[in-house]
RNA sequence: CGGGGCGUGGCGCAGGUUGGUAGCGCGUCCGCUUUGGGAGCGGAAGGUCGCAGGUUCAAAUCCUGUCGCCCCGACCA
């Protein structure tokens, strides 16, 4: 394969583009690898192409490798599927939808768990045809609210999207653990590091799900890892309760006047004030505070909920949405507070409210975190506007309702695992893999004939790879100031051959170099471009991050053709006579 | 949805307060020179100043409305 670059379709940029903040956005922009079509949309242009095209190709390998079959779905699709499993209305305002001129309803498809379950229904209907795993590569439509960081969080997007289909539980595991082997060769054949994280499956259901994430400072979702190995995102972070004490010797509780000390700085401030202790000062993890949210269920019915933190710490409201899925989490409103006048604003205690406490079993719900166990005691809100109460103490003088992973999660707290002190990493998300079990094969009716001739419904793994957003999070995690500097495996081409000068000589030299590489299956891109200055096309060779640079000048006169890589760690001169061969051994060391 | 910012040749920007024939750098085209680190000189093409309405002899500039885009946050299988 040989691209000159005197034909190849590219403009190389020498500023920034303004709208780009993340190095992966404005370099593929300026190297000339996409171009911004829309909000959230981008062209592939030939070089964009070619990088995108290898990682295809790895992920069809091991696909294939994992047994996995390649189909493809439409990406406009008609609503009945989706409003089948309820997701045309659950999707909410991210799913795009339009409609053709009979005015029927389309969407264009976000992931195609629907389509997957309806296809092996349509065709397989016993045992003996399972397991099956199908996949596809396909371009993806979501109408983010705010799509961002180029490549990195689209409105349209490429991902690889797989599904499992088995009789029992037992296949289930086998199918989702042949795609996390194969996602772990990916990544590594892809060269990008990855940690595997624990996630919560979320409104997609079933058990198990982990994510792939790539590290990086500018991935926008936040995980834990520990020393000892523990990794899961901090939606899936469970928290270490410690043993419950004895209360017998704690002292009963008293009310204290505390006006207005809405918050908890103003709380402990006017308390350190006014009801010092001896040992030491109060701190804002001696209070509970008790913050009420509105919870939307799938059918529409509206409920509070009263989380109980430990007053150091927020409320995580994406902890507390991924606790309650799939119900909506939104603060309570003034008009939740005027039906409830048992919850006084700034001053809510759990004397007053939950089922339990209180006896009414459609009161509201009061659940807490799994820190505030039996026999600690707290400050917290005494119901009353500019009271409060001080030694309250869990088990004796109030009953949760039960606990909540809500809290938010900080840096040294504890691992779930034991494994020691919990530190916090971003990254981007390149995969996630769910067993979803048979939320959609119920949903869709896909059952087969079992051994005993019963009916059984099938259980299903999706198995999602952002292909579009790893080019991306390649691209962040392989390049320097001048430029992208592509891992050989994707990079669009095995050498970048520079003709420098205007020596007739010397661009003999390079295209019959450029020529004889190509013909024996090396992929060349050769600046042929004459009247070009070498610093231009130094520069572009920098920029376009080819991994073997090979320049032929003002070394040729004395017999030697420079080699050298884009990641810097060599730079030679190598004589005529062996610069093909020193390429060849080059180009095969990196593959 | 909340906050902030911006719409002027392909890209990056100035001009706007004080209305008067639209400018700079990069890129592109032609010619000559130059050729190992983003060349020089000379010439040239390319813009309904986001859109609509208004004020005015005259609007990129002032007024009203509207659309769009970007960034931060919220949201995000």
């Amino acid at each position: 394969m040989l691209i000159r670059m005197s034909t190849l379709f590219l403009r190389t940029l020498r500023e920034d583009p303004v709208d780009a903040e993340v190095a992966s956005h404005k370099l593929l922009v300026r190297a000339g690898y996409i171009r911004r079509a829309a909000p959230g949309i981008y062209t592939w242009l030939p070089l964009g192409l070619r990088v995108l095209g290898k990682i295809e190709q790895i992920v069809r390998e091991e696909m294939a490798a994992a047994g996995a079959q390649e189909v493809h779905f439409p990406a406009l699709l008609p609503r009945e599927p989706y409003e089948l499993t309820n997701r045309w209305t659950e999707y909410g305002p991210n799913l795009f939808r339009l409609q053709d001129r009979k005015q029927a309803d389309y969407l264009l498809a976000p992931t195609h768990e629907e389509m997957f379950t309806l296809l092996v229904k349509d065709l397989y209907s016993s045992y003996k045809d399972l397991p099956v795993t199908l996949y596809q590569i396909q371009t993806k439509y979501r109408d983010e609210a705010r799509p961002r960081a180029g490549l990195l969080r689209g409105r349209e997007f490429i991902m690889k999207d797989a599904y499992s289909f088995d009789i029992d539980d037992e296949g289930l595991n086998a199918s989702y653990l042949a795609q996390r082997d194969a996602y772990e060769r990916i990544f590594a054949r892809l060269g990008l590091d990855y940690v595997i994280v624990t996630a919560t499956s979320g409104a997609m259901g079933g058990s198990r799900s982990e994510e792939f994430l790539s590290p990086t400072a500018i991935g926008e979702d936040t995980f834990v890892r520990s020393p000892g190995g523990f990794a899961a995102n901090v939606e899936a972070v469970t928290t270490h309760a410690p043993a419950p004490l004895p209360f017998e010797d704690a002292p009963a509780s008293r009310v204290v006047d505390t006006p207005d000390t809405p918050t908890i700085d103003s709380l402990v401030e006017r308390l350190n004030e006014i009801a010092p202790r001896e040992d030491r000062a109060w701190h804002a993890s001696d209070t509970l505070k008790n913050v009420v949210f509105a919870l939307t269920g799938v059918g529409g019915e509206r409920e509070l909920l009263v989380v109980g933190v430990p007053g150091d710490r927020e409320v995580d409201v994406k902890r507390l949405e991924a606790a309650v899925s799939p119900a909506e989490v939104e603060p309570a409103g003034d008009a939740d507070f005027a039906k409830h006048p048992e919850l006084v604003r700034g001053y809510i205690g759990p004397q007053a409210i939950g089922r339990a406490q209180t006896g009414n079993e459609d009161g509201i719900r009061y659940l807490v975190d799994p820190r505030i166990v039996s026999g600690t005691s707290w400050v917290t809100g005494a119901n009353v506007a500019g009271k409060h109460v001080v030694g309250l103490v869990a088990g004796r003088d109030f009953t949760p309702d039960g606990t909540i992973e809500a809290a938010e999660v900080r840096a040294g707290d504890p691992s779930p695992d034991g494994s020691g002190p919990l530190e916090l990493a971003r990254g981007i998300e390149i995969g996630h893999i769910f067993q979803l079990g048979r939320k959609y094969a119920d949903a869709l009716g896909l059952k087969v004939l079992d051994a005993n001739g019963k009916q059984q419904v099938v259980t299903m793994g999706s198995y999602g790879i952002g292909v579009s957003r790893a080019l991306a999070a390649l691209a962040e995690n392989f390049h320097d100031d001048k430029g992208l500097a592509w891992p050989a495996h994707i990079a669009p081409a095995d050498v970048h051959i520079v003709a420098t000068g205007k020596d007739p000589a010397v661009f003999e030299a390079a295209g019959a170099l450029a020529n004889e590489l190509s013909e024996e299956g090396v992929e060349v891109l050769y600046d042929d471009r004459p009247k070009v200055s070498p610093g231009v096309k130094f520069a572009d060779a920098e920029l376009l991050g080819v991994p073997l640079i090979v320049v032929v000048g003002r070394g040729l006169a004395g017999g030697t053709i420079e080699i050298r890589s884009r990641s810097g760690d060599f730079r030679d001169e190598v004589p005529v006579a062996e610069i093909a061969q020193r390429v060849r051994d080059e180009v095969r060391s990196r593959n």
